[in-house]
DNA sequence: TTTTGCTAAGAAAACGTTTTCCAGAAAACG
DNA sequence: CGTTTTCTGGAAAACGTTTTCTTAGCAAAA
């Protein structure tokens, strides 16, 4: 590191003490107007940078975040997802001048509690904004309710005084865009396919299908294809051929079910969830909820802030849109 | 931040002084087995975990990194290559006590190279992994000319004392690639969908697609499609007519060719570049390059930690394969 | 005039490490 | 047995900030 200047030369020029210049930098009100352009004008002509480090090592804040993934998601290199949460975090959090160490779950799968806290500890990171966690996912969880950090969780619930959630109302955007899919249509039996069994989103996905399957009075098998694309390749070859439409709980699961209908040469309509823009290149129509995740990533970043300087938790819910989806969305 | 245990209760813990467990810690020779012993029974036993941040601030070294990512690139939501960069560099980051902060172009584009320097510095950063800079990022340029960074260029050039170069032999790639997908047919009139303007790899594409064209006495008109699938697929609606096949310096352009293709109904084959999986959603087979984006990351950082350990810089070839790229390629 | 209250600015300790330098003991040497 | 060398461990300064405490100065109140 080549530290150029520091707050001492600051000083020196400005012909003021050391803790002026920091007050000066620190926006502390017992500071005259004289002094503070004085500082300023040093400061903007020596082109002094504060070194973060010194600074959190002495306040104690070192304003670093961690975005922690969920490991299975990447190994399905198509899922767009992820990436569009690390934008979003990462545009809000420059923003807040914070920063962002991303971290997957894999690297941390193996640490009990204490070896987490220690680990987020010794980087110095102060909060997390968690995405997917699911409820297998016990050492998180207990991380999370330890209240060692502040964080924010991403699709999951578990409001406390130091804990938010931020989702989408994932019961009703499920039962709105089947509803919208089956409008006007006489299917009856439907296969759905299910995210990941103990997932949180998943769950609420299948009490939104089912409400509407009592209200319409449906006949809904439900198979768990865990998100995955070959999974519902596999579940919609073995179901399809007995039923008049699938719906899934995801986007990738619904392409997954696309392809297995060409291979299978039958036709049967699809309804999707997320709006990912993978979608478009299936070259198909389809109905789907739009989720805008470099939006909800921001937003956690943006609640983690708050609850760093002291807010207490809540429930977010962000808006969804029905889409239907088509080639000409995703590349113009 | 919950500082628990210091090296100075580590210190009082073993009986020792505290530069003693720093010595333990940090591998210092001159340190008896026996005291090496106590340290660490007092380490495990207290569970202490060194402060990163206090560590730098003393050492005046950060591990910390910065990943560099082009802005144009995320724009495409499909475009999956930044995140196996990513996934990649953090990994192996991991492995080697680093720590990668994700910066975008967009952050810093507004920068002149003071003051790129100096946010950096301020973060701590002492090295930087590049990828894909072009011609006209010029402040970059100049920022990892200034040689005040230890920097990796993925898929550029730049060697020097304090610049490696890391990149697969993109002319030679093209040159196979396109004379597979040509070998025994009797195309002679190709349309050449080239990448960037002022692109390095680009240009060495094309001069891969010259020294065929030279070779096998082709006649092929060169249009810059941008790396866009929009783009490409305006070039084609406008040329293909007349051409028998097309070569693309990138997959997506690829992709773009074959659904102009499709909507102009007829059929031209496409020859592709970079072996991304999204290729398997557009449901062709097709002739492509293969780069192992994950591990040209993996191995950047690995070359940066070299160079920041007093290593000089070197130009690094990493080798690239000819696939046939198809569906199931991609989901089993 | 003396006291009180207030503001602005400086002095100095602290944050948790690393690293240089030094002292003492033990070992090697002549 | 005296001298030098080697080895181990400790003391203390340093890294660049923040923050608490103190004081000087001055105006208002008594």
């Amino acid at each position: 590191m080549y530290e150029l200047v520091s707050i001492r030369d600051v000083a020196k020029q400005a012909g003021v003490a050391i803790s002026t210049v920091s007050k000066v930098l620190n926006h502390y009100p017992n500071v005259s107007d004289e002094t503070k352009e004085k500082v300023n004008a040093a400061i903007a002509e020596l082109g002094f940078v504060p070194n973060t480090i010194a600074s959190a090592l002495s306040s104690k804040k070192t304003g670093r975040v961690a975005l922690v993934l969920d490991a299975n998601r990447h190994a399905q290199t198509v899922d767009e997802i992820p990436m569009q949460y690390i934008i979003g975090a990462i545009n809000k959090a420059k923003e807040k001048g914070m920063d962002i160490i991303t971290v997957f779950f894999t690297m941390i799968a193996e640490m009990n509690v204490e070896e987490m806290t220690r680990y987020f500890q010794s980087q110095g990171i102060e909060g997390l904004v968690i995405c997917d966690i699911s409820k297998e996912d016990i050492t998180l969880r207990q991380l999370v309710e330890s209240s060692k950090f502040k964080s924010v969780l991403i699709d999951a619930p578990g409001v406390s005084e130091n804990t938010s959630s931020i989702h989408i109302d994932n019961t009703k955007a499920q039962y709105e865009v089947a509803k919208k899919f089956l409008e006007g249509k006489t299917y009856k039996k439907i296969l759905y396919l299910s995210g990941k069994k103990n997932g949180y989103v998943s769950e609420e996905r299948l009490n939104g299908m089912n409400r509407l399957a009592d209200e319409l009075g449906l006949k809904v098998l439900v198979r768990t294809g865990n998100f995955s694309e070959l999974e519902a390749r596999k579940l919609t070859m073995q179901y399809a051929g007995s039923k008049d439409a699938i719906i899934c709980a995801s986007d990738l699961m619904a392409i997954g079910a696309m392809k297995a209908l060409i291979d299978m040469d039958i036709y049967r309509p699809v309804c999707g969830f997320d709006g990912v823009s993978l979608m478009g290149y299936a070259g198909k129509q389809m109905h789907t909820v739009r989720q805008d995740f470099q939006k909800i990533a921001a937003s956690a970043v943006e609640e983690l802030s708050r609850l760093m300087e002291g807010g207490s938790g809540q429930d977010i819910v962000v808006p969804h849109k029905l889409i239907r989806i088509k080639y000409l969305d995703v590349i113009s």
